[in-house]
DNA sequence: ATAAAATAGTGTTATAAATACACTAATAAT
DNA sequence: ATTATTAGTGTATTTATAACACTATTTTAT
């Protein structure tokens, strides 16, 4: 690649320009939602998009993610991950524009700390219920990021960090059957979640009751395995998209 | 993204140079071999590097890839992925580069038309012994490039894409144990590969015979099937890497 | 003709993982 | 004491993977 530098001054060619977007997604209601920033110039004006920006030239590429999704969210030290780099030559009619997509998973108790404190409207918009038209083509990088995490929820602790900071077993098992569309058995899944040991008690009982019951035991993630093990939940179901 | 783009006067602003660089993989001798190239001048002079060259500004990332890719090996129609976008502010020390990486997988019966048609030197390494030092974070682009490849490997038909056009049940096998880096039970890989049923017999014997032993069977991918239907090797192993 | 070499499989058992479902226990409100 | 609720455990069945012994076919060399 750099195998080139030599041959271009590089102040004299008409280069791409690149930017950062960030898809950002959370719980609410136990239904997963994704942040989207509405327009206000041309082109696409009125339309919602994912928010971004531009990589300054002393920032590396998930440094200005974390940027951006601090600047909309207010939030820091969330999962990141890359999702994709799209290049198309037209996907923005002002200027050749490549953007490198992240995926940010913000926790559900948190996720309200913000959003929208600039005057621009930012909303959360259930994946069930986006917007049918978006900007740019934006559409594309959000089912690629809906793709992505359906897939990596399967093999991976992706689900923890969408919960709120304490959950129980239950609740968590609520979240794997909402994002893969089935009932799970209680009993397997309890040990499941045992025997991956990625899970610590928390002591302090959750404040608000119910009628009647068993008070519900809440639980955290062990700091010190949570990203460094795979909770693999299912082998067996097919599985299309792999992150690729 | 785009959002703050009507804010930035896009000539003034200095900004980061966007490559592409292109791990190619092939097998020779059923060994998975790679493609470098060395370099001739500061930085990294006489480092070995992988190939790569800067995005013009109308041809798409994957556009670029492909030309990339046929400027060193006269190769086209090849299997190509995005891999990940490297963006590291110190990565360059010429300039501040962001190189969106792809992998590329060229047929063993293809893979020696060209190499080295310009003055520079291009060679095949065996992926066991690459070069101590690599250019830049070369050596980390291409961990990651075999990281992935080993894991797709697991639960894509990919392997095929490495395969000439016809190849014997024990070939496909031994490039499993190539990229996996173990043996596997013969039995069970028949067994496994006939139960995915991906292949249809070419009933052409091959015209190179050996010294005994009864002729290999030459098999051939399925074109209604190879693509769309994956061949999941293996569910149990743990894999860390997970494409993206 | 027979032996050796190579490919191309099949059969069988052992181990491990996933699944289904019955069952026990604790706690708090009624 | 009863009941609803959470929180598990026990166990048998099914399925998948792995290990390894075994048979069969076809060719060349002798």
């Amino acid at each position: 690649m750099q195998e080139q530098a030599e041959r271009y001054d590089v102040t004299r060619y008409e280069r791409p320009s690149v930017t950062v977007d960030v898809v950002i997604f959370t719980l609410i209601h136990q239904e997963l939602h994704v942040l989207l920033v509405q327009r206000r110039n041309w082109p696409f004006e009125g339309c919602w998009a994912i928010p971004g920006g531009f990589v300054d030239m002393d920032e590396s590429l998930e440094w200005a993610a974390r940027r951006e999704l601090e600047e909309e969210t207010g939030v820091r030290d969330v999962y990141l991950e890359q999702l994709y780099t799209f290049g198309e030559v037209g996907r923005d009619p002002r200027t050749r524009v490549i953007s490198v997509a992240y995926i940010a998973l913000v926790r559900a108790d948190v996720q309200q700390i913000r959003v929208s404190e600039e005057s621009h409207a930012v909303r959360w918009f259930p994946v069930r219920t986006l917007p049918e038209q978006l900007a740019f083509d934006h559409a594309q990088i959000l089912a690629y990021a809906i793709g992505r995490l359906r897939s990596k929820l399967e093999y991976t602790t992706l689900a923890f960090q969408l919960l709120p900071e304490q959950f129980s077993i239950l609740e968590l098992k609520h979240i794997y059957e909402q994002i893969l569309g089935e009932k799970l058995d209680k009993g397997n899944f309890y040990r499941k979640i045992k025997e991956a040991d990625l899970l610590e008690e928390v002591h302090v009982v959750r404040e608000e009751r119910k009628a009647r019951g068993r008070p519900t035991q809440l639980w955290r993630v062990r700091r010190d395995r949570a990203l460094e093990k795979q909770f693999v939940f299912r082998w067996r179901e097919d599985r299309l998209e792999r992150g690729g």
